[in-house]
This record gives C-alpha cells, sequence and structure tokens, in this order.
DNA sequence: TTGAAAGCGCTACCAA
DNA sequence: TTGGTAGCGCTTTCAA
C-alpha cells in the first residue's frame, strides 16, 4: 500500500517491484553511504547506534533484500551451504539434511542439496559444482567418500563437514558414529535371546565407507565365534533390496533365526519377503534395522533397531561449518554414541 | 599435473588453484576477448567455427567453471531453480524433487529446495528468499498457497510451476492431478466390495490447497449418499497423525468398515494403530492410502492406494520453467489422471 | 564476426 | 565512526 502511494504520482517511472531494491537505494533513503549500509547489515565493523537504527529502518521501509550474487561476487562469504547426500530417498539423509537446514536458516545460511546417487563421479562433480559456487562450506553425508577424495578436498579451500566417518583435516571436520559400538549392542541383544544363526543385510555397494557397518557387525559377531554362525548378503538400500537379500540368504540354506539389516529401509523390505515365504517376525525369525527412521515404528512388526540420532548430526554439521561469533575451531571431530532400540520385531530364538 | 608444471618456474606467484579461472584467462589463452569467450560458452550470438573451437579447447584446458554469482549479478539467467515443498519428510515430495532435479540438471540447471512446514508465512519468506535470489524459476509443490499467494505470485516477475494444484496464469503453470478421479474409483473400489461405512483421515491443515482430497472424498462418497456413511477426521501429514486419527475414529463409535487416508504415510500410521485396537486389515477393516509412495508397497499388509506419478510431475515441472529452444509456451496447465492400485489392505467388508 | 567497455550490487580497504 | 572507491567475473550493448 505504501509502495503503491509513492509509486504513484507521476507516471509510470520504473514501478519498483520491478527491480530488486539496492544497498544505495537504502543509503540514500538513510543518509548514509553504502558502505555504512554494508556494515549494518552485516553487523561488522563499528557503527553508532542511532546510525545502525536509521539504516535498519530505512532496510526494513524499502523491504531490503540482499542480492546474494552480488555478495559472493564482492568477496563476502556467500551465505550458502552445500550438502550432498548419496541417496535422497532415504529418510536417513533427509531427516540429517532437515536438521542442517533448520539449523544454517537460523544463521541466515541457505542450503543446497545434490544428490550422488552412490556414484563416485557424481560425488566428484558435485563437489566441483560447489567450489566453482563458491559455498561456504559443504556438508557430505554420503558413503563414497575414498580417502582419495578426502584428500583432494583437504588440500582444497573450502570447509568441510563429514557427516557420517570421513576424518578431521586441516578444513575437515568429521561426526562419526561409533557403528561398531550399535552393532555390538545389537548382536549382543540377539545373541542374548538365543540367536545363534544371523544373516547380515549389507548394501550392494563396494565402497570403502558403506562398509563400515557391514565391519561392524562382522567384529560384534566374532566375539561369540564359538558358538554364533552368520552369512553376509547383499542388495540395494531399499526396502526391495531387502527382499532380494532375503531370497538370497534362503536359497543359500543358511536358515538364520535372525535377520539384521544395514538399515530400516532394506528391513522394512526384508520383513516383507519374509513374509511371502510365511516366516513371521518374531516367531520364525527376528528382524533388526539401523537408523531408527520414523517409519521403523509404523511398520508391522515394529522394528528393533539402532538409533542414530540424526537431527543431531544436522545440528553438529551445520555448526561446525558456520563461523561463530565465538571462538571458531575450524576443523574438529565430533563421535556419537548411537543406542540400541528394541521394538517387536526381535525376540526369543525358535526352538531348533 | 599440467598444472603443476605451468606453475613450477618462478616462486609461488598466487598458486592457480586458489582462484577460480576465470573468462578472462580463458580468453587471453584463446587469443580473443572476453566478450568472444562469453558468446561461445553460451552459445549466443554468431561465432566462427574456428574461434568456438578455440575457445572451448582453451576452457576444458583450464577447467574453466563459469562463476554463477558474477553471472546472475551481470544480468544473464541465473541457472537455479527453486523448489518449495510443505513437507520434506514425505516421500511424495522427495519423489518430485527427485525427478525435477535430474531433469533440470539435464539442462545445467542447479535445484535449491526449501521447506515450508505447511506455514504460509515460511512459504512466503521462501518465495521472497528466492525471488531475491533471482533463480530462473520456482517450482512450488505445498499446500498452504491460497489464491491471495498466487495473485501475488502472478504479478511478480518470476516463472512459476505449480506441481500440485494452482493455477496457470501469466508467467504460472500448472500440474493438476484429478484427485477427484482418483478418489472416486477409490470409493467405487470400497462400495463394489460391500463397504458402507467408511472413514477418511485427513490433514490437519485448514488451509484450503489442502481440503483437496478430503473434498474429492466427501464427492465421491456423497454418489452413494442413499446408503453410505461416512466420517471425517484429522491428524498430521505423518503415520503418527495417522494414529490420533483412528483414535478419534474409534472413540467416535463410528466403527467403520474401511478407513480412506489422505496419504500413504497416514496410512500406515493407521494401519499400526488398528492393530493396537486388535483390529487388522483387511479382514476387520479395510485400509487405503493415497499417492503410491514406495513404502505402501512394503507395510503389512501392502496398501491399496492412488498412484500420483511424481516422477512425472517433476519432470513437467522442470520441463515448464526452462526456457526451450524450440517455442517455449511460458505457462501453461497439465492435467494427469491418477490410477488405482489395488493391494492387501483392503478387501470385502466383514459381515455386520 | 569480433572487441572495448560499461555496469550488475556488494564488500573491503584506505582515508578522512 | 564514516565515506569514497576499486574491484569481484560476467553479460551485453555499441562500434569496428
Amino acid at each position: 500500500m505504501r509502495e503503491a502511494a509513492a509509486a504513484s504520482g507521476a507516471g509510470p517511472a520504473t514501478a519498483p517491484e520491478d527491480r530488486d531494491v539496492t544497498l544505495e537505494e537504502v543509503a540514500r533513503l538513510a543518509g548514509v553511504s553504502t558502505a555504512t549500509v554494508s556494515r549494518v547489515i552485516n553487523n561488522r565493523g563499528p557503527v553508532r547506534e542511532s546510525t545502525r537504527r536509521r539504516v535498519l529502518e530505512a532496510a526494513r521501509r524499502l523491504r531490503y533484500k540482499p542480492n546474494i550474487h552480488a555478495r559472493a561476487l564482492a568477496g563476502g562469504a556467500s551465505r550458502i551451504l552445500g550438502m550432498i547426500a548419496s541417496n535422497i530417498e532415504n529418510p536417513f539423509f533427509i531427516d540429517i539434511f532437515r536438521s542442517f537446514e533448520t539449523e544454517a536458516a537460523r544463521y541466515g545460511y541457505e542450503v543446497v542439496l545434490k544428490h550422488s546417487d552412490y556414484s563416485r563421479k557424481r560425488l566428484l562433480e558435485a563437489i566441483e559444482t560447489f567450489a566453482g559456487q563458491r559455498v561456504a562450506g559443504l556438508a557430505i553425508a554420503v558413503s563414497e567418500a575414498d580417502e582419495k577424495v578426502i584428500e583432494e578436498l583437504n588440500e582444497g579451500r573450502l570447509p568441510v563437514v563429514f557427516c557420517d566417518g570421513g576424518r578431521a583435516g586441516d578444513r575437515l571436520s568429521a561426526i562419526k558414529v561409533r557403528y561398531d559400538t550399535g552393532m555390538r549392542r545389537m548382536v549382543e541383544h540377539l545373541y542374548a535371546l538365543g540367536h545363534r544363526r544371523i544373516a547380515f543385510l549389507g548394501h550392494h555397494l563396494s565402497l570403502a565407507a558403506a562398509r563400515e557397518r557391514e565391519r561392524a557387525f562382522t567384529e560384534a559377531a566374532e566375539l561369540h565365534s564359538a558358538d554364533l554362525r552368520y552369512i553376509i548378503e547383499e542388495g540395494d538400500d531399499s526396502p526391495d533390496g531387502g527382499r532380494q537379500a532375503v531370497q538370497q540368504v534362503l536359497r543359500s540354506g543358511f536358515e538364520p533365526t535372525a535377520v539384521v539389516c544395514a538399515n530400516d529401509l532394506m528391513a522394512v523390505g526384508a520383513l516383507t519377503e519374509l513374509r511371502r515365504y510365511g516366516l513371521s517376525a518374531p516367531e520364525d525369525v527376528s528382524v533388526a534395522g539401523f537408523d531408527n527412521i520414523e517409519f521403523s515404528e509404523h511398520v508391522y512388526p515394529a522394528l528393533t533397531t539402532v538409533s542414530v540420532p540424526r537431527d543431531r548430526i544436522g545440528r553438529l554439521a551445520a555448526w561446525t561449518l558456520i563461523p561463530r561469533e565465538a571462538g571458531y575451531p575450524g576443523s574438529r571431530e565430533v563421535v556419537i554414541d548411537p543406542e540400541l532400540i528394541v521394538r517387536e520385531s526381535t525376540g526369543p530364538a525358535p526352538r531348533p
């Protein structure tokens, strides 16, 4: 309304809504220089309180929105964070993204999400794109980052945080989840229930980091090597992958009393497929997932799983990337302990 | 390797990896002006074939990556598309995003995703932010866009496509799904199975567009007004919301023989909650979802639902926003017919 | 068909 | 505490 009034009077004269309101216009209205406006907007450098107020008021009146491109070009931090996830269909990554984005927004940062589809090549491309865009920081939540990629990242000048694995470095931070602890708890749980033949359903991916959960399982299982037998099969990172893997297990003749999956998504598929074979959980076979996605609680039977706190991971990642007022560490390593969540899908091993 | 060799010889002299390779450097190497390089890179204006080749080769050698900020600032189209979704936890939106992003990437566009959490205020903010960033186009997949928002969008200069509802306009395109058709098919299906008391579980949201599925249900149900009774309850757009809504239905004493949900996510929760009350689907109560998210196939019992082709929606949206070589229509309206998918969660109504 | 040069809106440096 | 101003890398007239 105010704008309409202001624009009226004379003729067209360049409708004000047709162009961005610039710093300069704010400066003019506030009666100061663009430099001062910039200082106020960015909260940098000394500005007299009365001036600051005047500028802020002018900016508000004009509905000023900084042009991020100009800002980035001029060398200021770009206020855009990048995030790369392996598979945005997996709620695990979405949850991380969500809390990452929410936390970033709190500090006025935007987040751009790209997915690599578990392809090392796409990961590399995404990194290059983000680097070219000069994002302020990059969160990597993928399982296909091998040591070579990490090394390259470490030599670049872009702050990076690994949401799951990786390692800390010069400008690299890493958030690590103790999968081994989580897996150990899971195996202990099943062992205590009397299970002695366990199948592990892992990813189809041959990439280094993707194997972590599998390795964690193997190690945990080996602790009971005296009488615990296990088998490992693989499928995609999806319900369908879980179904395929179950088929392989069943065909192998191994006859597990419990099935542990690399993640909840696969566990859901495993559950479905077992039922197709007339096996129900937990009476005939116990089934366990990993991650504790929201769904795991809403399938039948509700999934026993290991809780990985994605919201905390996302928050930490943003926190790590965004330069804070106080002493900003630059890079660091955080370790998170996951927790076993026992629900209905696991129970005592059936009598032989 | 080549770069290392080139950089060697003298001292530090600004390591080449430390800065972006600029248009100017490419121009220098190719022995032309920056204007020419720009023409080549953007495929605009006349350039002699031999020149073009020389420039391309130089760009390749230097691993030139255009700086999107400079590009945007200089007035070129920004090659970034924005997308706003109500709830990125819902695979429905994720699926649209995925195919949108994939299609956009094909044309060299990036996609930035923001979510509005079903808040009109957040939607408005997101729109403003995107407008400030001068994105090349905006895909809106929310249910909280009322006529006022649409009107505002229509007056702006940003190309917009509504992924679900909305309406076509000056620079507005709309992809519409015939929810009424889908709902009608669902109701027919249940009616044919003998169901005469049906509960509809809708969203908690009082926003206009969010009601569409509910209205579609009501209309479909009214067609059988002679002997079909129904009740409407609401919850969040999540499995938990489905559980709450089921509780309300059960408490109301209505005793439905079938439950139709506004989407699959809620249906999953409904299934779980019914089981808690000792009711199993489809024997005691039939349960149906809407959307056909991947999960709907992997819950127990597999969900009867209505298929909404998200990949097609995403692809269409990108297609609409990106200026194509051929006659680019600018704005248009597309209508999509959803399909009924009958699985295990619905069956004959139990004898009274 | 090509080049020169004027900005786009902002930040950061140096002076005042 | 403030203002002046030189770019950031690119696109886009306007001339050549």
